[in-house]
RNA sequence: GCGCGGUUAGCUCAGUUGGCUAGAGCACCUGCCUUACAAGCAGGGGGUCGCUGGUUCGAGUCCAGCACCGCGCACCA
């Protein structure tokens, strides 16, 4: 049975009641038995568990909430499952900061710790199995909080499907896909410069660089030739001079070209330092000639590689100068001693302490010329990192995705976007790709390499050969469990083996995630019936890790597009145009937002923000939203307050009138969902049903009451009925509380699996005769009329107008006077003449 | 430097293949306790559609150039 109709409706309280209900009743539960036609299904963002979710969370879930309600009312089955994305460096960065600990991966684990949160001092050092378990407590109670908070918000989640990326399953298809790439050789394990974090110690992605302005200084530094004239380069990064390895000029340079194939030396430590031409100098820049070192920048990279240079690294991983023997290879020069005079003074010091350090031995050899000055310059930092990026020679995991940007481009082109033009940045981030995928990092919580390596008779561990973990002991973790063929005993010992103790980025998991969420590889059928996804739905700045890293394996281990369509969703931003602040996100609280508020209303607001466009935070919207949903409250109460006429036929003109309007709503609003143009089609349904309460409904009030008698007012009301009944359903993916609300009081079952209606469904309602659509906008300007000159002259409206008359050309008066009855009840009118004219 | 998006009312934004007097909401002003809703309803004022030129009977819409804002990519000796 449905409800009873309430006195005096309430929003409040309405996201409890229906979301236990939905709950309760299963109401979105994924059912598997569908085929893969019957399924929509979308591979969910997957938030990151670090702290607290902000406005913006909100914002972009309920678009994808709304184009996921809109296709189950279609008919479709929705897989719509919730992951959290709780490995990696936020994790391990807000574990470090609550519990106040750091990770020794060589310490013994300590099977009943405690560790309370805070605590002041040094921080406490914990095994890598313990700071695992840390990092899955404070995960879990996070993951709790944001579930409870998208119930709030009204997402149509199967929670039941729920998957986490450090979860088993995870790890399970991240070590799967790792091996099946290595054998296919898309993966390679290569010692090489690596873009690293000198603050977490870890190699990182090109993906992960972004520049900021920082202060630095051009220093103008002279190197003695003893073949001829010294030359000077410009550098910001005077404390690379050791490992200068050679010069650079561009090979058209006539200033630099007699200089190609002589030996110069460096200022204060007298190595050798060859010149060569390359096309990737720029004699614009600086003086026109580089120096190179091992490494300074990526060009540095290139010029080593394509010039074949040595390499002299001087750059520990933890960002300080690290020692060097000068004298033996590579750390040649022409007075070793005085070299390692003057290496001394900058070893073991931090990169800024060494740049301090070293001007002040370039000044007293005299071959700093003039003073450093002053800039400000871009310089790549890891996004998460608070120094800039070094480049270390180090070994690490690579994704071959340099051999396959085609293939990824043309991926790219069986999608279809939401906006279209988003793929030009999919392109251009593939386009301008410098290197492979690093996917290892020298972290913790993360999912680990299945891999070992033997050791030799020496202890030196062998690279070339590693033992692989077998697929079906899948997931391991190889620093504590034991390869084929081995004993635990030895680990770590001559003719043993060794763990790889690397983990993989969060992005080589979260690529991953349509995999994982559709329970690839043990159940092929699900993942039969789910993948390639329908939907991805993201945020643009995530383009070129979560898009991009998500289509490489998608093409490397299925040879497929990994969805149908991506919806890419905007920024929130400030009401004054800047991206929202992490600190202002955490005053305005989304909770704090939902509850003053209501859900609805702030879904209203978040539909209003189109597929990738950025919107202002708007409180007003919300106030907007909120007033749209007492409004639903109040017109449904209304209409279903008078007696029901069961199965009355809609005859009057202008009745009819109104249900060929709806029809054209109906249909509209349902291409563009079908577009993924919810907020279109949200203002399409919006302006009808204002356009419903505002005039049909006050211009059949008193026929609906009984004014004529009973035929016209059953006409009424079964198009009242019809009309309220579409408008509770397309309004059903926006405001989910308020329309499961005014849906029960009348119907049965649940709004969000009724039927989304049909032009058809409207056009059986009217019956053989269609209406006019026309008749009911000139009924609504008579009205308009009325109002205003009751208005203008500061009378009531209910006041009594003895004589209206309307004046209208011929099929215009002929309308209205088959509305005229209507006309003047609603305007309170004695007399209603139509005249024509 | 290459590319993408934007510029319409005080604010936030619609405006489809070129076509009636350029729209909505908010804000503002005026009026109305009207039996669904005063957290409501009715009415009103408010725009040189960024600039310049072009195509056209007709341009917010199409073309060219420019300016400014935002973003992406690259460069950053």
């Amino acid at each position: 049975m449905s409800e009873a109709l309430p006195r005096k409706p309430k929003l409040e309280g309405l996201e409890q009641k229906w979301a236990e209900r939905w709950e309760a009743d299963g109401t979105y539960r994924f059912d598997r038995a569908s085929s893969r036609e019957e399924i929509y299904s979308i591979d969910t963002p997957p938030p990151t568990v670090s702290g607290s979710l902000h406005v913006g969370h909100v914002f972009s879930y309920t678009h994808t909430d709304l184009i996921a309600r809109f296709q189950r009312m279609r008919g479709r089955e929705v897989f719509y499952p919730m992951g959290w994305d709780d490995n990696g460096l936020p994790t391990e960065r807000r574990v470090q900061n609550y519990f106040n600990v750091r990770c020794d991966p060589h310490a013994q684990y300590e099977p009943d710790l405690e560790v309370e949160p805070g605590g002041d001092g040094p921080p406490r050092m914990v095994s890598r199995p313990n700071f695992v378990e840390l990092c899955l407590k404070l995960t879990g109670e996070d993951e709790q909080a944001f579930e409870d908070l998208w119930r709030r918000a009204g997402l149509s989640v199967d929670w039941s499907m729920t998957y986490t990326t450090i979860g088993e399953p995870a790890q399970r298809v991240a070590q799967l896909s790792f091996l099946d790439e290595l054998g296919k050789g898309l993966i390679v394990h290569q010692a090489a410069p690596t873009l690293w974090d000198v603050g977490f110690r870890t190699a990182v992605a090109q993906a992960e660089l972004e520049d900021r302005e920082i202060g630095g200084a051009f220093h103008r530094l002279r190197f003695p030739n003893p073949g001829g004239d010294d030359v000077e380069i410009e550098t910001t990064r005077p404390e690379l001079l050791a490992a200068c390895v050679a010069m650079v000029a561009h090979p058209d340079d006539d200033r630099y070209r007699p200089l190609f194939g002589q030996t110069v030396r460096s200022p204060v430590f007298g190595a050798p330092v060859p010149v060569h031409g390359h096309p990737l100098a720029d004699p614009e820049k600086g003086t026109g000639i580089a120096m190179v070192c091992t490494f300074g920048d990526i060009n540095d990279v290139t010029w080593w590689r394509e010039l074949g240079l040595p390499v002299r690294p001087i750059v520990a991983p933890d960002g300080t100068i690290a020692p060097a023997e000068w004298g033996s290879e590579p750390f040649t020069a022409d007075d070793p001693e005085r070299a390692q005079r003057a290496y001394d003074q900058i070893a073991g010091q931090r990169i800024e302490g060494a740049r301090k350090k070293m001007v002040e031995l370039l000044r007293e050899d005299g071959t700093l010329v003039g003073e450093p000055s002053p800039i400000k310059h871009a310089v790549k930092f890891f996004e998460k990192g608070d120094r800039p990026i070094e480049i270390v020679t180090s070994r690490q995991w690579f994704v071959r995705t340099m051999d396959y940007r085609d293939e990824f481009i043309a991926r790219g082109r069986e999608i279809d976007w939401h906006p279209p033009y988003m793929r030009a940045r999919f392109d251009d981030w593939v386009r301008g790709l410098t290197g492979n995928w690093c996917i290892s990092r020298q972290r913790f919580f993360g999912v680990p390499f299945p891999v070992w390596y033997p050791l030799g008779a020496d202890g030196e561990t062998d690279f070339e050969s590693p033992i692989l973990a077998g697929r079906e002991s899948l997931p391991v973790d190889p620093s504590t469990d034991v390869p084929p063929g081995y004993e635990a005993g030895q680990r770590d010992q001559p003719g043993g083996f060794t763990a790889d103790m690397d983990v993989m980025d969060t992005w080589a998991t979260s690529s991953l995630s349509p995999q994982i969420a559709g329970g690839h590889p043990d159940d092929p059928d699900l993942f039969a019936r789910v993948f390639p996804m329908d939907l991805r739905p993201q945020a643009h700045d995530i383009i070129r890790t979560w898009l991009f890293s998500t289509v490489v394996r998608s093409h490397f281990d299925h040879d497929t597009a990994p969805w149908r369509n991506a919806a890419i969703s905007g920024w929130i931003l400030d009401p004054d145009r800047k991206k929202m602040s992490k600190s202002k996100g955490n005053v305005v609280t989304p909770m704090g937002l939902l509850e003053q508020y209501g859900s609805d209303a702030v879904r209203y607001w978040a539909a209003n923000g189109r597929p990738g466009a950025d919107t202002a935070f708007d409180e007003g919207q919300m106030r907007i939203g909120r007033k749209l949903a007492v409004k639903l409250l109040n017109a449904s109460r209304f209409v279903l307050g008078m007696p029901a006429t069961a199965g009355g036929a809609v005859t009057e003109p202008v009745d009819l009138s109104l249900l060929a309007r709806l029809e054209t709503v109906v249909a509209a609003a349902t291409a563009q969902l079908e577009n993924y143009e919810y907020t279109a089609a949200l203002e399409r349904v919006e302006t009808f049903f204002w356009f419903f309460c505002d005039n049909y409904l006050e211009l059949v009030k008193d026929r609906r009451y009984g004014s004529r008698g009973d035929g016209p007012a059953v006409s009424a009301d079964a198009t009242l009925r019809v009309g309220l009944s579409a408008c509770q359903r397309m309004f059903a993916p926006f405001l989910p509380f308020v329309a499961e609300e005014v849906w029960s009081w009348w119907q049965e079952g649940s709004v969000h699996r009724a039927a989304w209606p049909t032009p058809e469904e409207i056009r059986e309602a009217a019956g053989p005769r269609p209406g006019d659509a026309d008749m009911l906008q000139l009924a609504a300007a008579v009205l308009r009329e009325v109002r205003k000159a009751k208005s203008e002259a500061n009378l009531p409206l209910r006041t009594s107008a003895r004589s209206v008359e309307v004046a209208a050309s011929e099929p215009h008066a002929a309308l209205i006077a088959q509305v005229s009855d209507d006309l003047r009840e609603a305007g309170v009118a004695e007399e209603l003449r139509v005249v024509p004219g």
